[in-house]
DNA sequence: CGGCTTATTGAATCACATCAAAACGCGTGG
DNA sequence: CCACGCGTTTTGATGTGATTCAATAAGCCG
């Protein structure tokens, strides 16, 4: 009964469930067993909607949960005293949000939605108790922490030691990868930030991210329609990531 | 009596023990009530010595633990394909080594120690065996992987939107406060890696960064002689590192 | 439509890189 | 002990990729 004068059968909002979430195999679930996987719905207790523009948490905010995509698409980005801010990451269906936290207990970022998203909402406390009772959730969280140094880390490399070709092509790369994991097309996609949230992750300007996607049209890697791009040599890309000597 | 031909006491080696370890304030211990350290000390079952100049691990190597700094001093760094490498830090006494394996049972960087260096093997399993017995333990463990993330972001931050100056001001801040926390003096170090690696950390080539210490120096910051560093103008080096305007 | 944000493109400038040479410091062996 | 060689550091001259400033164009939404 979605209206209050018609009888009709009640849909019940989805429950949420790790166990039937069709992005278990990105996620937090991700290697468990069946059993430890019902356990799991215990875990997530609410969702939340973020519209397009809003924060999930800021900079300073007390932490108490973690937070997994399920929908949308978000910003990460910290800030130093004068004002100056870095975009540290995008996230999409399936990835944490809010490992940050938990070394103060307060968030030490801004996780902005880019577009209308949805997220679970782990509590870390309930997290931490299951997967002292289940040995794969533990190891799997910590997969996820770790992976995530790691993914730090390339990106030091990327911002340390590349042009601005590299950069953009490794990003590009980047984010088709993972598009492609979650049933996206591998040669077309849809940008969900501006220019100038490229070029703060990828420590440019924005005119440079600009003028470097206009570069690589010329060159007949990418056809790009503001933020519609496809990507017309796949292989052309990757061999500029991985420096265009080799 | 310390010469062979002389009999005397034996002196055991030191044995290997978080309760009793000088650096349990910085480490995996912080935190830890008494009877939980001394379950801890079971957890480290060797010390390994690191001459310097060898790795620790190496990229590829498979991932069994992480490793505590007891003595001396390490970098990590990863590098691309194509033979670039960036520095991604530096580790002192009480900091972990080998986060990075724990996402894909291999590690993604190399730790070489930058001056002999002794750490304090710790079996991960045993670790994460032991995380699920005390949540103390747990918590200071996901605490210490969170702040490495932090720290990354921070870094991020750094080589996406700092100048030269900026960038080599905030790596002296960042090592003396570690130095001081360690009981050494705020002002006056010895620098353990060349211009070189000071640069891979920095996104800086190796002369860009000895320039910049003689501009520090010109400008009464500092006094450079090689690798002695005396910090003259703490005050103004911080200046410099949160933007000259404010 | 008109106002707004976002994106593109050009020209001038600048911070850092590159190339090159010299000086310094340190350990080794004569 | 000093001479030698080698890695490291410093400094100068020049080059260049990215930034900055500025103007225009393109999409978007009420």
């Amino acid at each position: 009964m979605n209206s209050p004068h018609t009888t009709t059968i009640r849909i019940e909002p989805l429950k949420v469930a790790c166990s039937s979430c069709n992005l278990r195999e990105l996620c937090l679930p991700l290697g468990l067993s069946q059993p430890d996987l019902e356990r799991l719905d215990t875990l997530v207790d609410a969702r939340r909607s973020v519209p397009r523009g809003a924060a999930l948490f800021r900079a300073g905010d007390p932490f108490h949960s973690l937070f997994a995509v399920r929908t949308g698409f978000f910003k990460t980005c910290v800030s130093s005293e004068d004002g100056r801010d870095q975009v540290t990451g995008f996230q999409m269906a399936g990835e944490l949000l809010g490992l940050d936290g938990i070394s103060t207990d307060r968030h030490s970022c801004d996780a902005v939605a880019l577009e209308d998203s949805q997220v679970c909402v782990i509590p870390f406390s309930d997290l931490e108790g299951l997967s002292r009772e289940f040995t794969d959730l533990q190891r799997q969280f910590h997969k996820i922490m770790s992976r995530e140094i790691v993914r730090d880390h390339g990106v030091m490399l990327l911002l340390g030691s590349m042009r601005a070709e590299e950069r953009l092509a490794a990003f590009l790369v980047n984010l088709t990868q993972r598009l492609q994991s979650r049933g996206f097309s591998a040669s077309a996609l849809v940008l969900r930030m501006t220019r100038e949230e490229i070029g703060s992750y990828l420590g440019l300007k924005l005119e440079t991210v600009s003028r470097t996607f206009s570069k690589f049209q010329e060159e007949g890697l990418l056809e790009v329609k503001q933020r519609h791009i496809r990507i017309a040599d796949q292989e052309g890309l990757r061999k500029l990531v991985n420096g265009p000597n080799c």
